[in-house]
DNA sequence: TTACAATGATTTAACGATAAATTTTTTCAA
DNA sequence: TTGAAAAAATTTATCGTTAAATCATTGTAA
């Protein structure tokens, strides 16, 4: 106990004199002691840890999830919380799994890109927090951090069409999925707002890879082989787009000088294609350190997603709309995009 | 008690009914109860999980940790053991850190690529087992997963002297790194072996980034400006290699038409530079996976450090030598080597 | 009937740290 | 010198789970 007291400042009614302090501290030091973070949460019912869940795909580096656990990782760092790192590769498989990563090792959980359904939904644990990014779906009882996959996509098919650009295709991502749908309802408003037909010929949804996008922007060109030629390509992610630029290489289509492409993410990936991806920035490590902010206060109390309103006289009422943010994109421009092409 | 052997097996004297055991079923699902995976580490003092020590570039994303990452997580799924990420900025700063995150809450650790000294060596805890990844120094009292970082140079820059070249520039690693001086050796080697003189004004140590690779590469090709003019770049990393591509863009010469690049690695980025690297694998994922199940065995005391020679009865004797595995590179070959150019 | 398994159920102690309560010792004013 | 407050040290109970021991049934063979 009085170890307790000294070396971990224990916070109980004991009191030790000052030779005492010191004949612990030498003996800790001799016996190089090292509080037991297992018993010490038992005792606390707190590990001071958190947990993340991510989909990583065991086939293919995912890049997309390291610039979000960075910042996990780095925000968690500066809280001294240790971060678990939970592994699965399907969120409906899994979904056992999941429920069995809430055993009290983590005192709250942060989901990258989860895939739920309502029903599990329900299922989860009353008693853990949870903070999702990049959800498909919006996750009750838990806070929710996605990004405003709408506008940016709106913003970068405009600025394709202000660069004179009428006919984009669009190579999308799988459209069971909500962030898909809402980069095609971008796309669409962007057109809509220029007058330009929207044409569901140049659209094609495949899904977040590399390979997707060569062999949807293949199928584009040598099958539906759309006329009048389309000039640009708006990819619904870098990896797509990376795909997609080695697609038209092959069609000895020259970027962005034959054909301008974007992306979307602003991952690695988008800076070190060849040409350098114009896209739509996603503040990966931003979302990942408010992510751990967010969850922090929430195991703390500081925010209680059940008890949405607050007392009337407090002033600004939590209200259930804080259960979630929206994170602004950036555009960022580089050397894919360039003026149409006169028609060929 | 009752309870804890039906639902999680615990292996006490206790018996229960058939009628008991449903009714433990029952409440339990009830209750949607889970085990406290705390409480039973405290009492089983195993906590079924690995952690993993890496230095993980907050500037930037670390490609070759996550490749390892990949095969660590892949293999401790298949063991049913948890795995934590311990993040840090620097070995030598942080080694405080190090050592209190061994603090029980895991069973043993993975180093990826440590920085050590022997006297920080000493200071890591005798009750954790150790596996370290591309260490830069065999750590002692633990078992050392490296890569045959000679052999790995020695291979690639035989292949362009092969391919007809004979001055080769070599854009290394910072060489207080261990796994540099190799590098650099079986540059070496494969030079002397092909009668070609070893010239120190072709070797500029950098650092592993593409930063580095860029400005290494301008300050060889605009201040040094050696003669002959050198045909080929062999780098240390696929990293320094993408910031070479970029550095000789700049300077209009085109890969490999004009001079032929090489990396080291096979990340990601080998294949999406432009040209796609030539360059040599490291079995990242392979020796993830091997360091799970090396770590594992150790933990479970089926390899004991401390004991290197069993009783000479068993015939094949543990040595000190098996605290060390060595894993074999491979050269693959893309688009970024092609034959030396003729003089200009 | 007694004895003795076999079976089922309950109790105790431990893991290591912690909070609170209790006991012991010291200090100092009356 | 006494006595009460202050300081120091010690004890007890708890966190949730587990291993082993003890206790209480039942059934079966001699």
């Amino acid at each position: 106990m009085t170890a307790s007291v000294v070396l971990n400042g224990a916070t109980s009614s004991t009191r030790v004199s000052q030779a005492t302090h010191a004949r612990v501290v030498e003996a800790a030091e001799k016996l190089s002691y090292r509080r037991n973070a297992v018993a010490h949460g038992l005792s606390r019912r707190r590990m001071e840890s958190i947990g993340v869940v991510a989909a990583i795909d065991f086939g293919e580096v995912n890049l997309y999830f390291l610039e979000g656990l960075n910042g996990i990782l780095e925000e968690s760092a500066v809280h001294e919380q240790i971060t678990t790192v939970y592994s699965i590769s399907d969120w409906q498989k899994d979904e056992q799994k999941i429920l069995q990563f809430c055993d009290s090792r983590v005192d709250g959980m942060i989901l990258i890109a989860p895939y739920f359904t309502a029903e599990f939904n329900e299922k989860l644990p009353k008693h853990t927090p949870f903070v999702s990014m990049h959800s498909n779906y919006i996750l009750q009882n838990s806070y929710n951090l996605s990004v405003d996959n709408e506008g940016g996509a709106y913003s970068i098919v405009r600025h394709l069409i202000e660069q004179g650009h009428r006919r984009i295709i669009h190579l999308a991502a799988p459209d069971n999925l909500l962030e898909a749908q809402l980069r095609l309802q971008g796309y669409r408003r962007a057109l809509a707002e220029a007058n330009i037909a929207y044409d569901a010929n140049l659209v094609i949804a495949g899904e977040y890879s590399s390979r997707s996008g060569y062999s949807c922007i293949t199928e584009m060109l040598q099958v539906r082989m759309p006329q009048p030629f389309p000039t640009a390509v708006f990819c619904a992610s870098d990896t797509i787009a990376s795909g997609c630029l080695d697609g038209l290489y092959n069609a000895n289509l020259r970027v962005p000088e034959d054909i301008s492409v974007v992306g979307f993410d602003d991952t690695l990936m988008a800076r070190i294609t060849s040409p350098p991806l114009t896209t739509v920035r996603q503040p990966f490590r931003k979302m990942g350190r408010r992510a751990v902010e967010v969850l922090i206060k929430m195991i703390r109390g500081e925010i209680d997603l059940a008890q949405p309103e607050q007392p009337s006289d407090r002033g600004t009422p939590a209200d259930a709309e804080n259960a979630m943010e929206i994170f602004q994109t950036e555009l960022v421009l580089r050397k894919s995009v360039g003026p149409p092409k006169r028609e060929v």
